[in-house]
DNA sequence: GAAACACTGAAGCGATTACTTAACTATTGC
DNA sequence: GCAATAGTTAAGTAATCGCTTCAGTGTTTC
C-alpha cells in the first residue's frame, strides 16, 4: 500500500472515468467477471480490461483469477481513504466558517453592549 | 450546476493531480489569491492559473475578482458530491457483505438444528 | 484433441494533459 | 503618468490517455 499522494493520484483518476465509475457501480451491486464487467459498455473487451487494470492499480478494486475467469470486486478500504480526503478538507473549511461566524456573533454581541 | 456524470469527471480529474489537491488542501484553511497558491508549488504562475482554472471548471473552488487580486476559496457543496457518490457505492457493498454475513450465519443455525 | 470461451498483450493512433515561455492587460502606489 | 503588481492568454511540446485491432494464451467442454 502506498497510502501517500501518488495513490491519491491513481484512486481518483481511476474514478475520473464515466466507463470506470460505472464498473466500480456495477461492482458496488456485487462481484463480477470481466466480461459481466464488459456486457453493458459500448467498448470492446480488451479495453474494459485496460480500465480494469486502472481500478486495479488505484486499489479500488481487486481481481483474482480462477480458471479462466477474473473475478473482480471492490475494496472498501481503499475508497474509504478517497473518501477520508474529501471530508477532511471540507470539514475543515466548514468548521472554519463556523468558528468565523461565532466570533463576528460575539464581536456583535459585544458591539451592542450584551 | 450540471449535477451529473460529466460533474463527477470534472471533480474526480480535478483532484486526481498533487499540485491541484495541494490548493484545495490551501484553500480548506482560508481563502487565498492565485499567487498564494502559487508561492508553495514549483511550478510557473502560469501553470498555476491553468490548474485553478480546471478547479472551477469542476466547481470544486470558487473564485472572484476584485481589483487586480482574485480571491478563491472551496466549495463545500462540490465537496460534498464527489464524497457522496464514493460512499454510496462502498455502503452498498458493505451492506450487501452485512446481508450475505447474516444469512451465512442464519444458514449454519439452521444447519445445527437450532 | 478440437472448438469455444475468457481473457491478455502489443502496437498504433488521435485527443487530451501538464507544463513552458513570451507577450499582454488591467490595477495600484507613488 | 510610470513602475510595479497580479493575473491572463496563446502557442508550442513531450507525455499520457482511451480507445482500436489483431494476434496470442490458458481453460473448459464435448
Amino acid at each position: 500500500m502506498l497510502q501517500d499522494s501518488a495513490q491519491l493520484d491513481l484512486m481518483f483518476q481511476a474514478l475520473a472515468d464515466p466507463a470506470r465509475r460505472h464498473m466500480v457501480e456495477r461492482l458496488s451491486r456485487g462481484s463480477a467477471s470481466v466480461s459481466q464487467l464488459a456486457e453493458p459498455l459500448a467498448m470492446s473487451l480488451s479495453a474494459v480490461v485496460q480500465h480494469l487494470n486502472v481500478l486495479e492499480a488505484s486499489g479500488l478494486v481487486h481481481t483474482e483469477k480462477l480458471g479462466r475467469v477474473r473475478t473482480c470486486r471492490i475494496e472498501p478500504k481503499a475508497l474509504r481513504t478517497a473518501e477520508h480526503w474529501i471530508n477532511e478538507r471540507r470539514l475543515n473549511w466548514e468548521q472554519r466558517l463556523d468558528r468565523l461566524g461565532a466570533f463576528l456573533a460575539e464581536t456583535k454581541d459585544e458591539t451592542e453592549g450584551n
